[in-house]
DNA sequence: CACTTGACCTGTCCGC
DNA sequence: TGCGGACAGGTCAAGT
């Protein structure tokens, strides 16, 4: 789930629905994902929601800032005066809110409740001092430049074709590899890759220093592409995506390889191969991709 | 150092 | 139906 869209998606409806509350209390019901002293956020009004790639950092009134990551399944959902009537939960709300899947729940005034669901329970959270977010310690301080897909809302580092194209000519991996080094380049996970690839016409195989002038700057060209319009379509929902008001994205029938092994290619028809790079399934065109 | 594999977890789906 | 195995969009640690 969470690649860069979707926790675009995230981002954007937790500033509508959490900003302005104030924190009144966390419950912790699962704590092995939950680092920091809850006690220094408590009583902390929300300020702000930030996305750094593929993480959330909620920043408070306070010197403090709560940084997620929902890894695969997580999810965090919304309660409360600041949702519009009449919303439903999407069934991909496992074992609904303050269920099994449940593991920690903010208290917000005004009876307002971010419950943070996850059925893997890979994701995390932590409490960490703002002026700490980019020490290199921290995830974000390692994160590469990240695809620009808003000018209006540019990523403190973002990714131009310059850099682009030098960090591609020092690898020697997989290109598809490498779109998925967070440390390369941050945002784009198994989906948009694949996705990405498919549209540049370019082999997920091939070795990133080998890919042409003309095939660097298509490529990055495809990756902006499939990253905005899997905003426009609020993301990509086939395992237990879902955004702060319960609601599923649609970017998972729109893919254009992802996850269609054995379907006809969009473009010539070909049937769509699934291989593994790296451990992770890949799809690709036989024909259309070289 | 680069690269691969396994681990973290649980649910679902597929084949027998 | 039931059961075992493979697999799932992300990262991290350990091993080769």
């Amino acid at each position: 789930m969470p690649e860069l869209p979707e926790v675009e998606s995230i981002k954007l409806q937790l500033k509508k629905f959490i900003v302005g509350h104030k924190i009144l209390n966390i419950e912790i019901r699962y704590g092995k994902k939950f680092e920091g002293e809850k006690g220094k956020v408590e009583g902390a009004k929300i300020q702000d929601v930030r996305r750094f790639a593929k993480a959330l950092v909620i920043d408070l009134s306070n010197s403090y800032s709560i940084v997620i990551h929902v890894k695969l399944t997580g999810q965090l959902i919304y309660e409360g005066p600041n949702l519009k009537k009449g919303h439903q939960l999407s069934k991909k709300v496992i074992g609904g809110l303050g269920g099994k899947h449940t593991h920690i729940i903010f208290h917000l005034d005004k009876g307002g409740k971010l419950y943070f669901n996850d059925v893997r329970k890979f994701g995390w959270m932590k409490v960490i001092q703002k002026s700490k977010l980019k020490n290199q310690t921290e995830f974000i301080g390692k994160l590469g430049p990240e695809p620009l897909i808003n000018a209006n809302d540019p990523p403190e580092n973002p990714l131009t074709l310059d850099k682009f194209r030098e960090i591609l000519s020092k690898s020697s991996q997989a290109i598809k590899i490498v779109l998925m080094d967070q440390e390369k380049i941050s945002g784009v996970g198994n989906i948009y890759a694949n996705d990405a690839l498919w549209l540049a016409g370019i082999k997920p195989v091939r070795k990133a220093k080998d890919l042409r002038e003309d095939e660097v700057k298509k490529l990055f060209k495809s990756i902006i592409d499939v990253l905005k319009e899997g905003i426009k379509r609020g993301g990509a929902s086939e395992l237990a995506f879902v955004t702060p008001d319960g609601s599923e994205g649609k970017y998972q029938d729109f893919t254009l390889v992802y996850g269609r092994e054995g379907e006809s290619c969009k473009n010539c028809k070909t049937a769509i191969r699934k291989i593994k790079i790296g451990g992770r399934g890949t799809y690709f065109c036989p024909n259309c991709q070289s």
